[in-house]
DNA sequence: CCAAAAGTGTTAGACCTACACCCATGA
DNA sequence: TCATGGGTGTAGGTCTAACACTTTTGG
């Protein structure tokens, strides 16, 4: 049985050409059909659908998501949606809050339950997505028309991203594996919405211990070529286990 | 309309005895139908309730909570529902996170919405709720058998208590009015879980300047009396407003 | 050799930590 | 006058912020 009142939403984060990036979808009814749901279990929401301006008009965007059935566990249905939208395994995906004002979706009552999630767009291809034609990345501050309280979503998840960010280095999950400095630094930027001063933050990140010199450099720029770094993980985890103190 | 698969619980809060408490309930299934929903609306969940350990047996505990009338916007029902069932208003409530573990609850489907409260148990005097002979406190490290996955949602709850009252002065809303600052030290070294230094806390909490000097002292106590403080809203206002930055 | 971005050290001030004794009060 | 908790200052170390020039690379 699905849930109608209920529904899982994720917003995915992602860095792009210096700016932070959303990843918005405008699903076809059938591609619900056989993403997401059973027949059976389409035909119940079919009415929600068919008056969901993202779906099929062409016009608005919205959030990858869709009524969580009840036999699903929550946290795993947020995967599971991430997984099968868009063949993403295995990523940073936190619950972000409940959602639940009484006319945020005009035609019927639904809360949503949404998490958010950091990837690098240039990392996933969404090309391997199954629905890829439905799925398109947006600059945050260029957002397509979209449904219902996406925007005032987007806004707390991205003022949860800036928290997070300056207590746990996430920020590294929008980055390529290997990376440069001013790469880390730009995102940082980005994301607190302010300069950064380059040599103390360098300093700082590097005493951190979560960077590893891969002893590789960029190739053909026009420039000094800049060193590649990758982040420990295995020492992130450990950090993370000993209480994390980390300030950007 | 009952939205059966959602409910809404609050886990509150109280520093009591150096010790953090939290307030559970044994509500009757007569209270349940009294207070929180229209009779019409008790009759729809009845079978939900009549299932429920902790309504009738005297044995379980659980949050104050119930289930979300449709035409109830979330946040507001959880304010509503502190509000009808221990007559407090105007607290200090936030959304913790959604609970949905597909078996959280064994006899049905039912997600949870769980908020956090904080408050002061002798200023805030459950003698004047309507509901006060349900209604308990509990050390945290003392507690009754309790219903589902309370004891995990304290958790969280209390790990979400410890992050917030390292960067917001949150602590205060568990204090008298009126309060020393070994009193308001107590309170962090316990919500902490480590000693502070009596000296450098002192100094730090100063320097915020959101302590008013009240000029009076403790009366009838066997010991040098200790100066009463108390918070200065109207400056805490502003520095959120200017991004507080607030370390113990 | 030029343009463009990478990379690097020092200093002054703020903040943090550790630490021990005298003070005021009621019994 | 004693027991109890209230109240205070300093010094050393660490962290932070501000600041400008040289290096490397491809075109």
């Amino acid at each position: 049985m699905i849930l109608k009142n209920l529904s899982v939403d994720c917003v995915i984060f992602g860095f792009n050409n210096n700016k932070i990036n959303v990843l918005l979808w405008q699903a076809e009814p059938e591609l619900l059909e056989k993403f997401l749901t059973t027949k059976e279990e389409y035909e119940q929401t079919k009415d929600l659908f068919e008056k969901n301006p993202a779906l099929g008009s062409g016009n608005f965007w919205g959030f990858i998501g869709t009524h969580l059935p009840s036999e699903e566990d929550l946290d795993e249905y947020a995967k599971k949606i991430l997984q099968v939208t868009t063949g993403i395994d295995n990523i940073y995906l936190k619950q972000l809050q409940a959602f639940g004002a009484t006319h945020r979706v005009p035609h019927y009552r639904v809360l949503t339950v949404v998490y958010y999630a950091l990837i690098n767009p240039n990392y996933h291809d969404l090309k391997l997505s199954p629905i890829s034609k439905s799925l398109k990345w947006f600059e945050i501050d260029n957002l397509p028309k979209v449904i219902f309280d996406v925007k005032e979503i987007i806004q707390k998840a991205l003022k949860r991203l800036r928290a997070e960010v300056q207590y746990h280095p996430v920020g590294f999950h929008l980055l390529p594996d290997k990376f440069t400095l001013t790469e880390l630094q730009t995102l940082y930027e980005v994301i607190l919405g302010k300069k950064l001063d380059t040599r103390n933050f360098r300093k700082k990140i590097q005493n951190m211990g979560l960077l590893i010199d891969t002893n590789e450099k960029q190739t053909n720029v026009a420039h000094r070529a800049a060193k590649l770094y990758s982040f420990d993980v295995e020492i992130y985890q450990k950090l993370v286990e000993e209480g994390l103190n980390f300030r950007i």
